[in-house]
DNA sequence: CACTATGTAGACCGATCTGTCTATCTCGGG
DNA sequence: CCCGAGATAGACAGATCGGTCTACATAGTG
């Protein structure tokens, strides 16, 4: 089976990406993305059943795209505050990459923005920060005591989502280099 | 002259303020607000010029908002500690004012994230940011060097915005207390 | 070859969006 | 008392939205 599978779904998803990350969720219109994917508009529709869902498959692999960047920076690392500096070091990735063609920030936290209180997609992208958090305590947990941990983790999820929310909002990365070397000396005195 | 002046505008601003906050700027249509402020959808556009006006004045209405009370809290402040915390303090209002009707986080973060990259709107927002940060260093100043107090102000504004997302995220304010915590231990060893 | 998967182009639908306009009403001040 | 400012309800316009449908093209597999 040579099958090279569908590539009209990778393309309305890559495009979808971009635009959502761009412009936002609800400004995103449906004939914007198959413009820019390059595909007919049954194509979506064949591919996704709605909107929604396609917007629910833009927040997973948003998810999965930052485990990636974090996988790639964790091969490198030895030490317990190597892997803790990876994670930093991904959010930055993360920045940089976005960085050329508008760099706004973090991509679920702007899309947990458009969803109403007590939406199902906002308790995904708790799950996802507290699962970088338990990254964190993870590592933390063989520097220190388990109460540490937990209270150095949070204080580093704070570190990093708080100098991801200015970096946005100023479209540079450097609030998240500050925030590394914060990190850096939090984690060395442990 | 004993005028009332006009109380539509009012009206709408507070209905957008509620409206915007709750569902999002681009999810709420200029019918929901005049339903939502009881008002004539003539009322809206002789009191604004667009949408994207009420849009502007709702975020720097925001701003003020929170300007407002800080300025409460500011009030039983003796000492430079106190007045730092009181930042603090001030996000847990506004948090549990919310908390109520919905709480999603910092309104102004919100916004921004339904604003393209370039713009003016979030430079708007990094000014707030930065001016919140410019008044952590000016009491930072008064118990350590210039350079400590612009890191300090600097990790400080990295615990409110990250432990306000975090909050905004899960619904609930228990992060923002616990910020609270942290920046009072980091500013005690000063 | 013929079959089936998938993709394409674009007309089309009903709903909703922002914004305009008109005609009427209410009410405080001179 | 009367006038004018501001408020009202609601019809209306033009654009855009998400989503459906049809008819046709293409390409890999038996």
């Amino acid at each position: 089976m040579t099958t090279i599978r569908t590539p009209a779904r990778d393309k309305l998803l890559s495009a979808a990406s971009r635009l959502f990350y761009d412009h936002g969720i609800s400004a995103t219109g449906i004939d914007a993305i198959i413009a820019e994917a390059g595909v007919a508009k049954m194509s979506l529709y064949n591919n996704f059943s709605s909107k929604d869902e396609l917007v629910s498959t833009y927040i997973q692999a948003r998810h999965e795209e930052w485990l990636q960047l974090y996988a790639i920076r964790l091969e490198r690392c030895e030490t317990p505050v190597d892997r803790i500096l990876a994670v930093f070091d991904a959010y930055i990735d993360h920045a940089e990459f976005a960085y050329d063609h508008g760099f706004r920030g973090c991509g679920l936290l702007n899309a947990a923005a458009e969803l109403p209180a007590g939406a199902p997609g906002r308790a995904t992208m708790a799950r996802h920060k507290a699962q970088v958090e338990g990254i964190l305590r993870d590592e933390l947990v063989q520097l220190t005591s388990p109460d540490c941990a937990d209270v150095t983790a949070e204080h580093l999820s704070f570190l990093l989502e708080g100098a991801m929310s200015r970096a946005g909002l100023e479209g540079q990365p450097d609030r998240l280099h500050h925030a590394r070397s914060l990190a850096e000396s939090l984690v060395k005195t442990l």
